[in-house]
DNA sequence: TTGTAAGCGTTATCAT
DNA sequence: ATGATAACGCTTACAA
């Protein structure tokens, strides 16, 4: 007679008592079927299969101190720019028995803190981190943590933790470079219609190649609600006829801005690339659809996350030796595709 | 002296200790602090913060049997078409401390399977899906699932599980109709490039439009790899001079496959909608930028998401009341957007 | 309002 | 190779 009512499913103790054997053989039995007999083993398998037995994970890593969740904050569930990051992640973790806990930031600190302080009571195995620019709040959480903290996309071997990513600045310079050796005379930057400091970091990069040139930098920041509405915005006040500010070329924030400006330029009569170049960032699904096909830098999202649960695997998953071969920073490096608009 | 050690974490212990009260009290501190007297409450709140305590979700859960957490099988993460629907759902769950943990299914039924088996481990509150078909052996499992089950997007009324979706075969009823009165004649389903029970389900709708009219199917399966090649590839096939399957609208699966035709169709010099017009399913980002805009179908991907937060929030977190409250199934509708293309 | 004791389902530890 | 026992960190049940 029981004094507290449970999960109400089989447990460990009906396998066993099932099965003829003890608890521990039945953990066993899951967690290193070597050690067990092949006689017992079979005994354990037909009584799992005969009461449709699954372990409790909650009690499990309760008792091991060993949990296999992995949390991840994105900017947002829901974009097309961590998509490949995401999936690559929970495909790499799945692959292992790996869970992956998802919580967005809308590009927030105070959300990112949020959802990290949320993640913490789920011990999580590892903490993978969309950005390296984090609340006080934060960042004294991730000092105090255990646990590995992974942060991607952004680069900067300086800071402590495991770093993924690539290096934002040499977007920027690299998209800069491509359009001034095209010829363009009036380069101009569009940045992102939410506060976006990764793309920040890509406008440094173009200032500093404008720099280096003695060029003029134009930089743009559009009020519209959504990127697209965004990009169209920029592509009509920075071609309008006698602006201060007009350009000949122009390098978005992201592909999404660049889409709204190529599409507005069909409906405007703007020809791109003989009016003016559209550079993106991110090689969006349609990208290469557009017309004219959208010239652009792609990032290696699917190469973070695929990194990144190799990194938590080796980290948490393997022995001793492995932990000593994972590197401290993995700077990738994206690729320029360039196609019509620019 | 410990025995083993356990997550380096303080614990309710040690608050309790630093705030000379009892384990409990802290307990109650976190779970229902009106039972908790304003002084010790003081105590325990310092105390918290003095060492920063989290309370361990894993020990939580496997005490009082209630877990916080919700998975969710989608075919997959990274695509456009349910990202409306795990952002609403993982907001609304966050709102109230609850975890999504997500899984893909890559349309596949095995996979939805093995996801179905190894959600089971984390004792979910509750599952919500995103199909109303799965193998036998999900059907197995979900039928002895004590947890609530959502179905969402394919709506059933005839199934025991909740559901929370529209009718695929409405969306294609509405969508023929619809190139019927604009006068369109041979009008053609173009399917998905890969297997999807759906879009199948919205093909038998707009057959029934057909044979009610007397009008003759055209259905056409692309081979290419991605959608936006798929769409290309339908819509050149379909309006080459002297195909037998010659149409004059194109019903699309999705919108990915609607782009792609009217990218096409731009680089292939057919007009739309006078050469052909195109309808697409989605009502994807880009839909109405697209030169020229695409008519589509607007699913309630959000509501769908936000109605099941809603639910699993009353089954599972609500009293008695809130529990009889909920409906079986909840039928919504989708608009259609009637632009350019067709 | 507060506390004590027992138990949730698993694994670490030690013994055989 | 297998088992008995205690412990993981918390909450339920009951008592005061």
């Amino acid at each position: 007679m029981r004094k507290r009512k449970g999960s109400e499913r089989p447990t460990l103790f009906d396998v066993a008592r099932i099965a003829g054997v003890s608890a521990i053989t039945v953990s066993r039995f899951f967690n290193d079927p070597a050690l067990v007999s092949t006689e017992r083993r079979a005994l354990v398998a037909a009584a799992v299969e005969k009461i449709g037995y699954v372990p409790n994970l909650m009690a499990g890593t309760l008792a091991s101190a060993q949990s296999r969740v992995v949390a991840m904050v994105v900017p947002n569930i829901s974009g097309p720019i961590f998509a490949g990051t995401m999936q690559a992640l929970s495909d790499g973790l799945a692959r292992e028995n790996f869970q992956l806990l998802l919580a967005s930031s809308y590009f927030s600190q105070d959300n990112e803190e949020r959802a990290v302080r949320a993640f913490l009571g789920w011990s999580p195995a590892a903490l993978v981190l969309t950005s390296r620019f984090h609340s006080p709040g934060t960042e004294a959480m991730l000092d105090k943590l255990a646990q590995p903290v992974i942060e991607t996309w952004d680069f900067d071997p300086a800071r402590r933790p495991l770093q993924v990513g690539f290096s934002h600045e040499q977007v920027g310079r690299d998209a800069a470079t491509h359009l001034v050796e095209r010829g363009y005379e009036r380069i101009a930057f569009v940045h992102n219609v939410v506060p976006d400091l990764s793309a920040r970091h890509r406008c440094t990069g173009y200032a500093q190649v404008m720099a280096a040139r003695g060029r003029k930098t134009i930089e743009y920041t559009p009020t519209a609600a959504t990127p697209v509405d965004g990009g169209a915005q920029a592509l009509l006040a920075l071609t309008a006829q006698g602006s201060r500010r007009r350009a000949d070329a122009l390098f978005f924030a992201n592909d999404n801005l660049a889409f709204g400006a190529v599409l507005a330029a069909q409906r405007a009569g703007v020809r791109i690339p003989q009016d003016v170049a559209v550079f993106g960032f991110g090689d969006y699904a349609m990208a290469d659809k557009l017309m004219p096909s959208l010239s652009t830098i792609r990032p290696p999202a699917q190469a973070i996350g695929e990194i990144a649960a190799r990194h938590v695997l080796q980290l948490v998953g393997g022995d001793a030796a492995a932990r000593e071969a994972v590197p401290h920073a993995t700077l990738l490096t994206c690729e320029l595709v360039a196609r019509e608009s620019a």
